[in-house]
DNA sequence: TAGTCGTGGGT
DNA sequence: TACCCAAGACT
């Protein structure tokens, strides 16, 4: 059957007053900033993980004033183990634009939403609807998700091509009432009957609607990402330490681990004979096998103007990579 | 357009 | 084990 807005509208309004998430942290006093928090945490992060984090950030910083006031290190501590460090510098950025150029509150329009660092369409779109109560799309992978299935959109979602299309077919989807409720339904469906593998099309809202699964191609879409090997790298750090204290370099602003606090890296070949233990850690677009070699010396340390010397007992209010701080807890027997 | 950017969970 | 990818944005 064709689906008209309408329909989509009604079928998806009844899942979410049926079964829609109603007790998330971020659904309870909802403002702009506990809107716009949550969303940054969500991106490409489950919501599972992200709830710990979400309940101790709003606890140290219950507004946006408090995150503007404060220092990058310790958003960065409070965001530790999240991924994608970026996230959390462009939230200090933000956080701080809109203290000097919108008087401490979000704007209320797409466009201004969008200039900010961290706020892409999909971000902003989520703001306006959930935090606002105006009407605009959204599309982050549970949408993508459905609306693939539904209307059986060809090509891997990251496509340009293909990103058009959805987005085209959310605005013209996404009612003009209701909204918040409407996207949340979306985003609901596509975490719950919708899913990437076993969806549970039978008892789903929108089967008798639904392209992919009227022709019995519901696992083939979306079309998968094609495929490409990951390059595998290697790097050496080094544990230095002296008494109770340890030597640590701090990341540049940009690239991986940005800002954070790690081992120094070792310049050149690694050293043979005093290596403590060698690991795999697999990031979303490499393999990092690491090694971790003792040095009572500082001579091969790549940067040593990033780098300084650290208590022991300091390290759980450090931000550091996660395993980076695995190998150091165990390494050290502290208490996580 | 294609890479970059983390970590954890599912299969 | 190896691969995919999750409430994406930025370069």
């Amino acid at each position: 059957m064709l689906l008209s807005p309408a329909v989509m509208a009604e079928k998806m309004l009844g899942f979410y007053r049926d079964h829609g998430r109603k007790d998330l942290p971020w659904q309870q006093n909802t403002t702009p900033y506990r809107v716009w928090l949550s969303e940054i945490m969500l991106q490409q992060t489950q919501v599972k993980t992200v709830i710990p984090y979400y309940l101790k950030f709003t606890q140290h910083f219950p507004d946006i004033t408090s995150l503007a006031n404060a220092d990058l290190d310790d958003v960065l501590n409070l965001w530790q183990g999240l991924g994608y460090y970026a996230r959390a510098r462009n939230l200090y950025k933000c956080a701080q634009i809109i203290r000097a150029e919108f008087n401490g509150e979000f704007p209320g329009d797409i466009e201004q939403l969008e200039t900010l660092p961290g706020i892409g369409r999909s971000t902003a779109g989520a703001i306006l609807s959930f935090s606002m109560n105006q009407s605009a799309p959204i599309l982050d992978g549970n949408v993508k998700r459905i609306l693939a299935r539904v209307f059986m959109v060809e090509g891997w979602t990251g496509a340009g091509k293909t990103l058009n299309q959805l987005w085209q077919i959310s605005e013209q989807y996404t009612p003009e009432e209701n909204t918040a409720e409407f996207n949340q339904a979306m985003m609901d469906l596509g975490a719950s009957l919708c899913s990437r593998s076993k969806p549970q099309c039978e008892i789903c809202p929108l089967n008798k609607h639904c392209q992919a699964f009227i022709h019995n191609l519901v696992e083939d879409f979306p079309n998968k990402k094609p495929a490409k090997k990951l390059p595998v790298k290697e790097q050496t750090f080094l544990l230095i330490t002296q008494n109770d204290q340890i030597y640590l370099q701090k990341q540049p602003p940009a690239g991986i681990w940005g800002g954070l606090w790690s081992l120094p890296g070792a310049e050149g070949s690694s050293p043979k004979q005093n290596i403590i233990t060698r690991f795999k850690h697999s990031f979303t677009h490499f393999h990092l096998y690491l090694t971790i070699a003792m040095d009572e010396q500082k001579y091969l340390v790549s940067d040593k103007a990033l780098s300084q010397w650290h208590n022991l007992s300091d390290l759980e209010r450090i931000a550091l990579p996660t395993p980076i701080r695995k190998f150091l807890f165990k390494h050290f027997q502290l208490e996580n």
